[in-house]
RNA sequence: CGGGGUGUAGCGCAGUCCGGUUAGCGCACCUGCUUUGGGAGCAGGGGGUCCCAAGUUCGAAUCUUGGUACCCCGACCA
């Protein structure tokens, strides 16, 4: 169904269409033929490009390196650890043949049935089997520790249901890996990976979020500890944007990774994971977006400033062209990405809505009139604002107004996240405004049973136990049971 | 895997109930002229396996049967 953004409201009932039709338009990603997995477009791509680029710097500043390992793993390896298999063996895709044949027929190409392989090969869900699987040949003393890997690759997953970028069957990602000698180091590597997602959610994609731990029932399949972000959408709706897990003794038990520790003792090593992936990008789309299309956050935009030239004739054009290099230069100097879009078939208008649809920061405007006044119009994409300002001084001015962007976007995100962040302290007021969406702290008596109960009812999950929320103990809003402290509740994607 | 919906030009759709000219419209595309400070206007043009298969019929996009794909809502999940 064609939607046209500019008369869509973003109610809850309809702002997954619009959010698609937002992807597609803006020209980020298309269904793909292949069920379940979109084409990530290059303009999307840069965007993600730039994602990596800064998680990458991130990591190797925490003192972390990149390897790769194999797409396919041996069915065997997921037989290993029993609640990893649990959770993925529903949506594994699994190769069972190694060779096509022409149809004895005559109808195509068929699978050949003699090139069975005796054990059948899984696209990895998610690595921590191949990995561990590896890690052992590369452990044996407390000296080969600690081992903080990280792999950026694609993994899949056969969904029940899809939604570009925030649940694709396939999709791109970064997980790392870590091995530790003792407890307290993994840990203190779990929670330390979560603040570094944390820090790139809010000052690189300008997305708050609430850092937290999850229910015993929320947790990653094999992990004794799930420590997550969760961001809020503009329909109320929360998404888990990252986590990191505390993987205890459970892999290296399931592999047998043991070393030599400094007490001449033979010891299982402690693990973690953690990862995000390009539903950061559905995030990001869905935070800041408005009917006009996208509003990227200068840092991560491809395009920080474009610039159009609205001319009458070749001669005006090639004023403005003039005109314009030195802007250009200034802000390429500055490490600003410029583009000048002075391509002649399209007109001013259809340029402005296109790069607004884009969410490019920051736009110049330059015609006759500007050249006689010595001005440029300058609109910046998050509040639409026009201003003739001088051409003097112009690139200083851009590079502090893209600065100043980069903060007025997150600190909108935050009010409005921080405004739909309630306490409620009964089921009837948890029940009444979780239908407006948001992000509900309640007490809960800490059991499955009663968080079941919510979700069957309401349809709101246990999104975290924030790490830096409220401690005050309470009582349970269901069972009225003692409650240590306040937990967020959201639906979420 | 349950409930609902839709398959007609690159995209979005009308036509289907009630079978009958050469299957139509908007956007996009191509050509020309005029335009250019917020998605241009006019004129002309190109583009179709009407999801697939079988059936009914003088005649099927339209009716019947079977298949298939996709979308939405659930359940499942990052």
């Amino acid at each position: 169904m064609a939607i046209e953004l500019k008369n869509l409201t973003k109610r809850a009932d309809n702002y997954s269409q619009w959010y698609n039709e937002l992807v597609v338009k803006a020209d980020l990603a298309e269904q793909s033929a292949v069920r379940g997995c979109m084409v990530i477009k290059p303009y999307g791509y840069a965007i993600w490009e730039k994602m990596q680029r800064q998680l990458d710097d991130m990591f190797k500043a925490t003192g972390h390196v990149n390897a790769y390992f194999p797409l396919l793993i041996p069915k065997s390896f997921f037989s290993k650890e029993a609640d990893h298999v649990k959770g993925f063996a529903k949506e594994c895709a699994v190769v069972t043949h190694y060779r096509l044949m022409n149809d004895p027929n005559g109808d195509g190409v068929v699978v050949d049935p003699s090139a069975k392989l005796d054990e059948e090969l899984i696209i990895r869900p998610t690595s921590e089997t191949i990995i561990w699987n590896t890690y052992k040949n590369w452990i044996n003393s407390y000296r080969d520790l600690p081992i903080l890997c990280n792999q950026w690759a694609n993994v899949f997953r056969w969904e029940m249901r899809t939604r570009m970028f925030l649940r694709t069957a396939e999709f791109l990602w970064q997980e790392g890996h870590t091995a530790h000698a003792t407890s307290e180091e993994a840990q203190a590597e779990a929670v330390k990976m979560l603040n570094v997602y944390a820090e790139f959610a809010e000052n690189f994609m300008a997305v708050p979020v609430v850092k937290g731990v999850k229910s015993a029932t929320e947790r990653f399949a094999g992990a004794l500890e799930t420590y997550t972000i969760e961001a809020m959408m503009q329909d109320g709706k929360a998404l888990q944007s990252g986590t990191s897990h505390f993987l205890g003794q459970n892999f290296a038990k399931a592999f047998d990774v043991q070393f030599i520790d400094k007490d001449n003792q033979l010891k299982y090593v402690w693990a973690t994971s953690w990862g995000v992936s390009t539903r950061l990008m559905g995030a990001l789309i869905m935070c800041h977006s408005d009917d006009n299309g996208l509003v990227l956050p200068p840092k991560l935009a491809p395009i920080q400033v474009v610039i159009v030239p609205i001319y009458k004739n070749d001669e005006q054009l090639s004023a403005i062209n003039a005109k314009v290099e030195p802007i250009v230069n200034g802000l390429k100097s500055l490490g600003i990405s410029v583009k000048y879009d002075n391509a002649e078939n399209k007109r001013p208008g259809f340029k402005f809505a296109d790069y607004e649809l884009k969410g490019v920061p920051v736009r110049l405007a330059i015609g006759a009139r500007d050249l006689e006044n010595g001005t440029v119009e300058l609109m910046r994409r998050d509040t639409l604002e026009k201003e003739t300002v001088p051409f003097d001084g112009i690139v200083d001015n851009i590079a502090a107004l893209l600065n100043e962007m980069q903060t007025a976007i997150f600190e909108k995100a935050k009010k409005y996240r921080d405004a739909k962040m309630i306490e409620v302290n009964s089921y009837d007021e948890f029940k009444e405004k979780i239908e407006e969406g948001g992000f509900l702290l309640a007490h809960w008596d800490g059991t499955p049973e009663t968080e079941e109960k919510i979700k069957n009812e309401t349809k709101a999950t246990i999104r975290c136990i924030p790490l830096d929320g409220d401690t005050t103990p309470g009582k349970c809003m269901v069972t009225g049971n003692p409650s240590a402290q306040r937990v967020v509740f959201a639906r979420n994607y």
